[in-house]
DNA sequence: AGTAATTGCATTATACTATGATTGATTTGG
DNA sequence: CCAAATCAATCATAGTATAATGCAATTACT
């Protein structure tokens, strides 16, 4: 028995960070936390990622669900395995990580922004929005400050 | 045999604006595009909207996909059913519409902006990013423009 | 009244996907 | 050479999106 080898508990903590209860896909999520410690720099090219076993049980998930978000990624190219061993960041792909992944950021915003204008809010209203929305440093899942009323009926 | 009845066809078109390769549940896109219809006015109060059978076949769904959308929205009070007759747009629910469905988009932007935030990208180069897509208004799924590559590397 | 047409509703079936349980294969370290 | 760690592969299960079909209610027209 003794006490199962210890992580890097930051990288650990970062990736514990998924919430079962929103929705999406357990393995997309960590997809898309992987994506973005590649693309951010907090994952460096030839660091090894949690092993699944580890990783599965630190947040009570079953072992392939995190193996098919690793593998998904090996296929794309961001990672590769050695078995018995554990995962990879692939060296030579973080500069191409960091492109795809603003990219999708960029159209997300885009596509929240049209959204935003099929709703009825105007040009201007948006830019006030968003500023507000920048400096108010709303949490996720939390309820619109009343200061935010305003742009409800327009 | 003749031909099947013809409903409001500005409507029709307007529901058949789907994308039945995005990955996302018909029956879902179908309700986000009634519940912007009714927040905007586009639907009003009382107004019946196409019957199943009829966006089906025009949309090459199948009845029961187009029912269950429906059936969504009728629970949550935003349209009633008259059997032999129709779904229709419930009177006292078109205000209440407009402020969940603003509130929804703004929780989609809020989204999107700390998405960017995380990507690396500073307060202030956001706030220029938004306002570059909203003048050059690009079309969804298309490729990024050039112009935007100074966004891509920061 | 009565019959046909239009419509929503209910039941059942199917395919796909996310997750889980388990076993095998490969590499390293002592 | 053996044990431990790790990824890989196979199979099972639950949930969901879609589909096929028949039933029930309402209307319109004769």
């Amino acid at each position: 028995m003794g006490q199962a080898k210890q992580f890097d508990s930051h990288l650990l903590n970062f990736l514990s960070s998924v919430d079962v209860a929103s929705g999406t896909p357990l393995y997309q999520q960590l997809q898309t936390l992987l994506l973005f410690a590649i693309a951010s720099g907090k994952l460096k090219p030839g660091d090894q990622i949690p092993p699944a076993r580890e990783l599965a049980n630190r947040i009570n998930a079953n072992v392939n669900t995190i193996s098919k978000a690793y593998r998904d990624l090996v296929v794309m190219g961001l990672l590769y395995t050695r078995r018995g061993m554990g995962v990879y960041v692939n060296p030579d792909m973080s500069e191409r990580c960091r492109e795809d992944c603003r990219r999708r950021v960029i159209a997300n915003l885009a596509a929240a922004l049209t959204q935003c204008r099929t709703s009825g809010l105007g040009d201007e209203e948006i830019k006030e929005l968003v500023a507000k929305l920048l400096s108010s440093n709303i949490p996720p899942n939390a309820p619109l400050p009343s200061s935010f009323s305003k742009f409800l009926k327009s």
